[in-house]
DNA sequence: AAGATATATGAAAGCCTATTCATACGTGAA
DNA sequence: TTCACGTATGAATAGGCTTTCATATATCTT
């Protein structure tokens, strides 16, 4: 997962979010909706957050956990490697990930730690996803 | 954005995706959850697609184009480097990703070339997006 | 036809990430 | 305490992706 860090970006007096180093190289056409459109535009931390949720979603290994958990109210992490046939240390790291954008929670019984989804968000971001795969089958 | 080709990966005769190289390393503690589970796990296909798609939102550049697309009909491509102050080169390359998932699809008049989102799951995806974003606000 | 503008594309560089191995930590049992 | 089991974490490597530069293609104008 990318960090994106945006640590050379600034934000205009305006307010718009100017990303380092890249220079528009083009005049606009339609430079009234380029206008109106900015203010609009999404800023440096939501675009930073939006990306790091979804390339949380980008990885097959934490697509795979995440639908697992999905269908089920929690399970431990033997059980998740089992289910899914991955390395346990792979599973552990991906969960740390996963953890850390409050896409699952967890809770210690015994030596055992049980993960869970962490809120419904998840659940319809993967429903969606489905659903626009599922539309665009030509590809 | 990643390929995730699965080239290695294959099917067990039970229909049960078997992803390459990887090994489970543990025994399980809920078998009979796991056997419960395991036949509606996603397919090696559906995966590769629904991380794709994912990784196609998990980039700030994407996620900005998508985003500004998201709240007009459609643009060109120079305005969307004048909106979003990208070198023309790199809106072109993301964009061809993009159509390529059928998330924009593009329409030509002249020398100018229009974009505009492809059907409404994008949409429904950031916003879906920004509502998890905004609630985990603590990351 | 020639020039100008808008867009697309190929190649290369630099950076980032996923996975693995090895190992540490935490917990329960004997 | 010592052992066994489940989980977490650090380091390293291999492989991919994003961005840029340079250039090609397409369209319109003169």
């Amino acid at each position: 997962m990318k960090a994106y860090s945006y640590v050379n970006s600034r934000v205009h007096a305006d307010g718009v979010a100017v990303f380092g180093g890249d220079v528009c190289d083009v005049s606009a056409v339609d430079e009234d909706r380029v206008a109106v459109l900015r203010p609009g535009n999404l800023g440096v931390h939501d675009t930073a957050r939006l990306a790091g949720l979804f390339a949380a979603l980008s990885e097959p290994t934490r697509l795979r956990l995440l639908d697992a958990l999905s269908r089920t109210d929690e399970m431990c992490v033997c059980d998740l490697c089992a289910l899914l046939n991955l390395r346990q240390s792979n599973v552990s790291h991906q969960l740390r990930l996963l953890r850390e954008l409050r896409l699952v929670k967890n809770r210690r019984a015994g030596r055992l730690v049980f993960y869970a989804l962490d809120d419904d968000h998840v659940r319809r971001l993967l429903s969606d996803g489905r659903g626009h795969v599922r539309e665009a089958a030509g590809s």
